[in-house]
DNA sequence: ATCAACTCGTTGACTATGCAACCTATTCCA
DNA sequence: TGGAATAGGTTGCATAGTCAACGAGTTGAT
């Protein structure tokens, strides 16, 4: 817990000062651009996200405020969204992606061994699936 | 980060269920009963705790109205302070304890071999050191 | 076909936490 | 030894996130 919330919160910082997407956002967005292209429904987002539904309906309207998704309707569902990454999203997440992933070797990932991280990856994965499905 | 944030609040939520203490005061307190007896500084508790100064301050008052810890002034130092856990506080740590292992165990060493809580453990304690050194 | 039970996303109220600025005490350098 | 720089802790203000309750839509059992 304290490795993720201490470099978490470094990287935050790093990313604030040089303008970049706060690491949860870039995550998102992420999410968004790695997704089908009809858009990601909220509530899976939110498990990728590791937020709850409220959560995700706060993040969604901050990220959408500043124009970089889209809310559509559903057409499968009509209580239901698909959020859409849009083109200025996907040029700030683009614009975003190298220090972003500087920033996370930095504070992350150069503190471990490759084989570290396989086991890190990986166990981690499982426990998470665990946690979000409660 | 994922995990870390998952399983504390699925942890959390059963805390609050069950009128235990939360993930992070039984951290606090379990740092304060594990360190020396004339108490801890309160920079000392914030990196152990990966809080900030000010994040800790206001945990450190909220555990003190509810007379779980005490602030002393610090002999050596006379900005300072230390940080003791009171007689109630050491109460409700021990109450506190059994439950708070059995939930880190369903909502997280469970998922885990022991050979990788090896890897995580000297891992992220790794990490945890270099972020916070910043 | 109906209606109870559930799901989706939002909202109000609240909490934990962050940063920056501050005051006080300490340290260190010239 | 005097004064600048630094460190310890608190505070004002801002923000992200939680939970519980809600309205609207969907599902499923009878």
């Amino acid at each position: 817990m304290r490795a993720g919330l201490a470099s978490t919160r470094a990287m935050d910082r790093e990313a604030e000062a040089t303008g970049r997407l706060l690491f949860s956002e870039h995550h998102i967005l992420a999410t968004l651009n790695e997704g089908p292209p009809q858009g990601i429904r909220p509530t899976d987002l939110a498990e990728r996200a590791a937020l709850t539904k409220s959560g995700l309906t706060r993040a969604i309207d901050r990220l959408e405020s500043q124009r970089l998704i889209e809310r559509r309707p559903c057409p499968a569902d009509a209580r239901g969204q698909l959020i859409v990454l849009s083109a200025e999203g996907r040029r700030v997440l683009r614009r975003s992606a190298p220090e972003h992933f500087r920033s996370i070797a930095r504070n992350f990932a150069d503190h471990l061994t490759d084989r570290e991280v396989d086991v890190l990856t990986t166990a981690l994965e499982r426990v998470a699936e665990a946690a979000v499905r409660r």
